[in-house]
DNA sequence: ATGGTTAATATAGTATACAGTATACCAGAA
DNA sequence: TTCTGGTATACTGTATACTATATTAACCAT
């Protein structure tokens, strides 16, 4: 196992907690692994205490869960838990869009457009992470300017939750160019500041998703 | 030993979180209060441990904050972030409540009408605790027949952190007189299933929530 | 007096020791 | 073989000891 050594000031619980959704989003665990506090600790370096703390947020936030002999174990959410998020998306995710439309600078669209191009520059790498990390990136940063930091909070909070969806279905090329032009159509329709537009593209990407998920796990 | 009793040990965190959400609940604490480890752990006769685990979450939930000393602070949350909360609620619980058409059978509803009539005979209290109580449940009950639990644990979080405002309106026994009445006319929507009503009754209560809490927090 | 610097204290952060329990494994009998 | 019982092990849950840091108080210098 390989996690990210702790070298800055902030508290080791939080430093647990970075290296820790590192390492999943990274896939270092794999589904339905036993994932032990004194494991995690000493490959961090830390005693027991932090990791715990740590792993404790995950499970509040449901992507570890505890059996009753109390050992952690990363479980992927079912395509019923998936489908429960992506309904709730579906009208959250609206909500923040165009509430961004009033709120964004033309800096912040600047922000969006960087990452777009750095998108684009990652689109033949042959690993798909970096790709993968920078669509986190541009949905973090849009559902950041909604101005409402509770739903922000809870948006992101999906992704985290399915990140490794995104890992699947990031893989094929094919779907990383479709997300690069829905990200290209967002900011077009930020700039032209066209709720309509930007909705209509929400709800095409989250077609596009769920339709993905769908594939992948009935398969 | 009956076997119930097994099956019901609960750790020493989640007793903690039990009685401090409770506290919380009957006002022990005062907005801005500060609140030490030792404090509840000594006042729950257990070690620090367990209680720290338990404000842990409260701090991930956005109860309690934490200063740069570390010393856990009870604050109320501004106008601004109930706003942003009733921003999210006016889209999830509409949503909720139609997917309650779909799910709920006549016992669940007739366990619904059953807290109504407890609410009716404790109209006239003169705490409104224990009706603040039977509305917390009303509404629980409610959105967990949803069938999308990640809802339900959405919308319930919502109340736990707003709470404060549930006790401060509901001190009105006007207030009292028109929840039992949204209540029961969000039961007879149920019953004829009639989703258009339903939603419009939300919303009236939302309305109805709002705007009480202006009028307490700007006065 | 007042401002600043240092010492004392209180409190969260972290490590570790200890207890309790579930699970796995093995032995032995039906 | 298969089931039962027991034991060993490995882990979490909890308590406690230790550390670092921040706030407060005290005191000195101006």
């Amino acid at each position: 196992m390989s996690l990210k050594k702790l070298s800055q000031k902030k508290s080791l619980r939080d430093k647990a907690y970075a290296s820790l959704r590192k390492a999943l989003f990274q896939g270092v665990f794999k589904p339905n692994q036993k994932i032990t506090e004194s494991e995690i600790a000493e490959a961090l370096g830390v005693s027991r205490t932090p990791v715990r703390e740590a792993l404790n947020l995950f499970r509040s936030q449901g992507i570890l869960r505890q059996n009753r002999g109390g050992s952690y174990v990363f479980t992927l959410p079912t395509l019923k838990q998936i489908e429960d998020i992506f309904e709730i998306r579906r009208v959250l995710e609206p909500l923040a869009a165009k509430k961004v439309i009033g709120n964004c600078t033309e800096t912040d669209i600047d922000r969006l457009e960087a990452i777009v191009s750095k998108e684009d520059a990652a689109l033949d790498a042959k690993d798909s992470s970096r790709f993968f990390q920078l669509n986190m990136e541009f949905r973090t940063t849009l559902f950041n300017l909604c101005g409402n930091e509770r739903l922000a909070i809870i948006i992101n909070n999906f992704m985290d939750y399915i990140y490794f969806i995104g890992m699947l279905t990031l893989r094929k090329k094919s779907i990383r160019e479709v997300v690069i032009q829905i990200h290209t159509k967002i900011i077009l329709a930020l700039k032209k500041k066209d709720e309509t537009a930007l909705v209509e593209v929400i709800n095409e990407h989250l077609d596009l998703a769920i339709d993905a998920i769908r594939k992948e796990l009935t398969s």
